[in-house]
DNA sequence: AAAAGCCATCGTGTATGCAATCCTACTTCT
DNA sequence: AGAAGTAGGATTGCATACACGATGGCTTTT
């Protein structure tokens, strides 16, 4: 974020959601304020700030005089969350088929073609990369840096649950597949088409996980929860 | 947000937010700790955190060393926001038109007649209010919460540049007649024309406010500023 | 006299201490 | 024996205190 001079908070944000990321801190794991504090070697205070800042992103869930606790996405939260993930991309390719420079479509373009040798090879690491890359740069076109914001955002909080993406046999051919659809799209500037090919794609990988054990409920979720999910806050 | 007992950190952020969206502090405005502290009554650490809050939803900016300003908004900026908000709008209308119940539908419908009278008496006032809710029931109408929760905090953001939306005469029927299409498409589960009806729709209202002196600069915005909007962090 | 460097003052970042609340375990009553 | 009430411990929320960095005015030098 800021480069000038890190502040305690930002490194401790940042390191806490690595570890979190890592899986170190598992969800519904309580974050004791005063054992983060010991094992970063710092006060209370820029801890306090830095779980605040997590909890504005999701990643932790904060209730007042309750503790922090690492948020536990259950089944119907992530249904919700790839949703919300997969329209916001579908928009954004959508842009891109409209406002993406000739330069941004054929570096677009060049990206798929070079995928194409990562299937081959099965070589799901190189792809992985490339798909970053890949589902970066139709952000970029979308030309719209709040959109670009919550899918980043939205990515980076579903990363935990995108490990063993491209694990399944065939995945990957399949994905290539998904993006060539959204590749000619763009390309011939076809708005719709890139919407339905994108939300097509995205939705994919939803259904690929969404059956997987992924999210523990929380040992304190006992209630009875009518909702699939409850984003409030 | 929360009900049981509202922390004064919860407490200050809400009056805070309040008192920017009331034009109280108006953009650029240095919120300096010790005064707001003061001027509430608590102590330097619940402002602290209630502004690390309010910067988290953009209603404020905070730089590390160099204190916490109201944001203030470039046109640039307002304009990334707007189309933002108009995509994401244009998003929960599809997805209202693919999965509203009929119930729903018949909300949206009477109140959208309901809405005519406010348009032929030209009570400005009163088809705000319906405006509200119209938009309300289309977020509710995608059933994704997480979209929702991003469509309302733009909304909220954005509260302040819609004061005067419908001042402009001839700006209430035009309204009317949008979101009549907006209707027809959501009643007849018309995906793509709700989709349009409602980017439309949000766009204009954008159109009749990108012109306007509405966002002065703050007073430390000198630099050459070559980016149309800087939605960091 | 203008520009550059220095010093004082202010404000934020961090640490520590205190008080209120919540959770847990034990006691006690039916 | 089970359940409810209660006391103790633990943890968060808030206040206060200290330290480092930033900003603005002043002195000094060319």
């Amino acid at each position: 974020m800021t480069a000038s001079m890190p502040t305690r908070t930002e490194t401790l944000s940042s390191s806490i959601a690595d570890a979190i990321l890592r899986g170190e801190f598992k969800p519904g794991a309580r974050l004791d304020e005063q054992m983060l504090a010991d094992q970063f070697g710092v006060s209370r205070t820029p801890v306090r700030e830095a779980l605040r800042q997590l909890a504005a992103t999701g990643l932790v869930e904060s209730r007042p005089r309750r503790g922090t606790v690492v948020a536990s996405v259950t089944p119907g939260q992530l249904d919700t969350l790839f949703g919300a993930m997969a329209e916001l991309e579908a928009t954004c390719a959508r842009l891109s088929a409209l406002s993406m420079s000739q330069v941004e479509r054929r570096r677009l373009q060049a990206l798929h073609e070079a995928m194409a040798d990562a299937v081959t090879a099965d070589d799901g690491e190189a792809y992985a990369g490339g798909n970053q890359r890949f589902h970066s740069l139709i952000y970029e076109g979308s030309r719209n840096s709040v959109l670009i914001e919550m899918a980043v955002g939205l990515r980076r909080r579903l990363e935990p649950f995108r490990r063993a993406q491209f694990r399944s046999p065939g995945r990957l051919p399949r994905s290539h597949q998904e993006h060539g659809q959204v590749v000619d799209a763009i390309l011939s500037a076809d708005a719709a088409a890139a919407h339905a090919a994108m939300l097509h794609h995205v939705s994919l990988v939803e259904d690929a996980f969404e059956r997987l054990p992924l999210s523990v409920a929380g040992p304190e979720s006992a209630g009875p929860d009518a909702d699939p999910d409850a984003s409030s806050r």
